[in-house]
RNA sequence: GGAUAGGUGGCAGAGAGGUGAUGCGUGAGACUGCAGAUCUCAUUUAUUAGGGUUCGAAUCCCUACCUAUCCUCCA
């Protein structure tokens, strides 16, 4: 298994640091807004890692970190008039109902700032004593200058970042990249104590405190958005390597593209955002997620309806290919189905190329519909034992069927309708067809009859 | 200005030195009460540009141009 590592710009053999033991953290979000499309991209695609890992025999610990306590967060609280707890809490739980809409559901922890502060306090005197720390009016700050590798990850260096375009002037920093570690109080904000004084954690060391808890000072996977590689991710390894003296913080470095909308990265500031809603309307869950998994995790993709709608009709074909199989009586149709699983596999071992996968699944149902006569029952339940293998880490054609009408009715309204078809009593014919299609059954009329199934 | 990743048909996306897959879309036809699905055929000059290496380049090298992201809020 091979994987890029952005800290080399190159793929590399993947092998834990503990035998088959795999610690991965992936930093999740600042609940102080609904999250957007671009958000559930990145942990879609981490959730396929998780699971793909998990079924090639990987013991993984899945860490992701809950950042509720932040400006963002008393701003907007401030705005609506409840506490910053309450609004973090609210939108933390409209964040878990769409990780559960889309079967992101490998996380094996949820690890939230504000249950940490003990030891964030504790990195912090570390650093003050090693002489990493200086104080200023606002808060304690960490001195990137002592740090030697700051900026290997993003491949910037100090000097570079010092004339950086976008950077606001600072104050009295040694240095501009410097970042907060302990943000002193300001009047009506939440405030933890500390040896320092009423505050708050600065962004970084939350991380940080937060995987020295769980996984220790080096662990196997450092997942996030491609753009918290600078200067976030950097800050995490500034801190704690100067903590721990290693020469690592993390193995691998995995980062996803963004995704964008009409050319333009999805975000909150520049407006341009679609959340869940906007698109559960007119597609279900299933299709999202397939239509996410059918870039490459690094690449940018950019959000299209056409994306939707093919990952629409790819889905619907897969779907149908599952249907033959499943009442498959034929006399062999010598399909070598192993060679496509081999295939899937082989694209999921290059760095989790899931388009890759989806693409031999889609060759899987191309060559089953083509031999859909002569395809036997136990070259089928071969096949179906594959789509489930390649489901349980893509998680977009089993998806569980709640409430669905048992097939039994359907088959009575089914014969029904038949017989109104023959009497050419269309529009009551299409009323059941309608009734069902709102239950969740499509109807197909094909040559041989009503064809029939659920949809997700 | 610096950094990182890229630039292949209308869109997505393989190819990793030996006349450019595939999917979607589109067009035509078949089927059909309608819808949908499916089938058949088609989509004729797609590798950003210019140099170089080579018998041969999408692929290797150089230059230019373009795009996205980051340069202290960001998945």
């Amino acid at each position: 298994m091979f994987i890029f590592n952005t800290m080399t710009s190159s793929k590399e053999k993947f092998k834990p640091i503990n035998g088959k033991r795999v610690k991965m953290f992936v930093c999740g979000i600042t609940p102080y807004d609904s999250p957007h499309m671009g958000n559930l991209r990145t942990f879609i695609f981490f959730d396929v890692v998780a699971k793909y890992l998990r079924s090639s025999g990987y013991e993984v610990f899945y860490l992701q970190n809950i950042t509720d306590i932040d400006d963002k967060i008393i701003t907007r609280a401030n705005e609506t008039s409840v506490s910053s707890l309450e609004l973090s809490i609210s939108f933390l739980n409209e964040y878990m109902e769409s990780m559960k809409t889309f079967s992101i559901d490998s996380v094996s922890l949820y690890a939230r700032a504000t249950f940490h502060i003990t030891e964030i306090i504790e990195q912090i005197k570390i650093l003050e004593d090693k002489g990493y720390t200086y104080k200023l009016e606002d808060g304690i700050y960490f001195r990137i200058s002592k740090f030697r590798d700051y900026g290997k990850l993003s491949g910037q260096n100090t000097e570079a970042l010092r004339s950086g375009i976008r950077a606001t002037v600072s104050e009295d920093k040694e240095n501009q990249g410097d970042f907060v570690l302990w943000k002193f109080q300001k009047p009506g904000e939440p405030f933890w104590d500390s040896p320092w004084g009423k505050g708050r954690p600065g962004w970084n060391i939350e991380d940080t405190a937060i995987t020295e808890e769980y996984f220790g000072d080096v662990y196997d996977i450092h997942g996030g958005g491609l753009d918290l590689i600078f200067p976030h991710h950097e800050g995490e390894i500034a801190i704690m390597r100067s903590i721990s003296g290693k020469d690592r913080l993390a193995n691998f470095w995995m980062h996803t593209g963004m995704l964008t909308l009409n050319g333009q990265k999805m975000s909150k500031s520049l407006n341009n955002f679609l959340i869940p809603a906007d698109l559960l309307k007119d597609y279900s869950p299933s299709e999202i997620r397939y239509a996410m998994l059918s870039a490459q995790y690094r690449s940018i993709a950019d959000f299209s309806v056409e994306l939707l709608k093919e990952s629409r009709v790819n889905l619907n074909y897969i779907k149908r290919a599952l249907r033959i199989m499943e009442n498959a009586n034929g006399n062999g149709s010598g399909i070598d189905f192993q060679q496509y699983k081999d295939g899937i596999k082989e694209s999921m071992d290059d760095d989790f190329n899931t388009r890759g996968a989806l693409r031999s699944i889609l060759d899987i149902a191309e060559k089953v519909v083509e031999k859909e006569t002569s395809l036997s029952h136990e070259e089928a339940l071969k096949g179906i034992e594959i789509l489930k293998w390649a489901d349980s880490f893509l998680s977009v054609i089993f998806i569980e069927k709640s409430k669905q009408i048992s097939s039994q009715t359907v088959e009575t309204l089914l014969s029904i309708r038949e017989d109104l078809r023959k009497k050419k009593l269309f529009r009551e014919s299409d009323e059941i067809r309608k009734a069902l299609k709102e239950s969740g059954v499509t109807i197909e009329d094909g040559k041989d009859g009503s064809q029939w199934f659920y949809e997700q």
